[in-house]
DNA sequence: AGTAGCATTAACAAGCATGTCAGTAGGAGG
DNA sequence: CCTCCTACTGACATGCTTGTTAATGCTACT
């Protein structure tokens, strides 16, 4: 047998939480397993165990490593938007994006299987930070971001969460297109955002 | 130890449907084992292997008891408004409560987390059933359901989803009152509403 | 009452996920 | 080169879930 590598502990954390992460939206909550996760990166369930503590302690580390990498990327194409580089619509993009392939559906679907749904409150507030944040560099105001902006935040979300859960199915049987959704959600904003205008106005 | 009342298949069937899905909405998908749904109906888990063939055999009933229920429900609140019993936000209403109360989340949950995603599509077929019939009881009318119709049927049902299974910690987060959603979906039937009636005068 | 059918169960078995532990070995620092 | 730290592993243990089978005993029907 080859001279296994010793990794550093960043390392197989890392590298472990990439693995379960495509695990899961491959084959779903109940594939996530340590020694699934553990076959993946070549090691064994016990290395798992070892720099995670637990089975829980590795879905936690799911739990927030995800809720990261999905804000991270609404993010960054929130602030591209600043530079003229991105649309509304395409943040609505980006952000159902984010839940239907970067496993932002999978991470809720993932926390209510084993049951830690006050896992959702961090991933809430996460998002939360973010569009607080992104309100403040583009405003350059100290004021907390208003209603209509955390309401068009609560029902993108809603929307890309329920899409990436069963929109293919359902807009199938409806016979509508499978953006519809997409559609919907990106009107919703370009209505709230002319609202802000004319009130700013 | 007193006697055993010996059932009738159907009532065996009904009541360990009845336990399961209490189990899946208290508990998750997690805990609905033959084990753990046998001991909520007084019986074994050889008893359940014996009434529905398998684990799976379980797991594909409940799915079509709570796609019947849920649908069940929001239809017959679409009905009472046709007697002038229910306006459109008391439907929109009963479809929020039916997937947070009744199990429709849960549902989604459980599909997505034991991997049948296939039986999704049986739901979404279901829902689409009834807004056709619903739609044709209502304006008497041969034709299908229009595509605003469709559209605020998704729209909907995708946010009462989004809202069952992430709306509490997501609207606490955002500081939003936890009806923001209802609000949302309401407002948003109603526009559909005024549009169709615009266009019919 | 007697009997046949079937709901029901206990006992058993196999598989899997989590967890423990003692020991091995890689790699950095002396 | 030697030593210490620790990443890493294999073996073992436990408990849970699903599944099989043979036997038991209600209950409906004659």
């Amino acid at each position: 047998m080859a001279t296994r590598r010793r990794l550093s502990p960043e390392e197989s954390r890392a590298g472990a939480l990439e693995a379960a992460r495509n695990l899961l939206i491959e084959a779903g909550p109940q594939a996530v397993t340590l020694k699934a996760v553990g076959a993946r990166v070549g090691r064994t369930h016990a290395n798992l165990l070892h720099h995670f503590g637990s089975a829980a302690g590795l879905q936690h580390a799911l739990g927030v490593y995800l809720a990261e990498s999905v804000c991270d990327r609404i993010a960054a194409t929130i602030r591209a938007s600043r530079s003229g580089g991105a649309s509304p619509r395409m943040i609505v993009d980006q952000a159902f994006d984010a839940f239907d392939g970067e496993g932002g559906g999978a991470l809720v679907s993932w926390l209510l299987a084993t049951g830690q749904e006050d896992a959702l409150e961090p991933f809430a507030k996460a998002i939360h930070q973010m569009i607080e944040t992104v309100h403040k560099e583009e405003l350059g105001a100290d004021q907390p971001a208003d209603r209509d902006a955390l309401e068009s935040t609560l029902t993108v979300v809603l929307l890309a969460l329920g899409q990436s859960l069963i929109g293919g199915p359902l807009s199938s049987a409806l016979k509508l297109p499978s953006h519809t959704a997409r559609d919907i959600a990106e009107r919703f904003v370009d209505d709230s955002l002319e609202k802000v205008e004319q009130r700013g106005a």
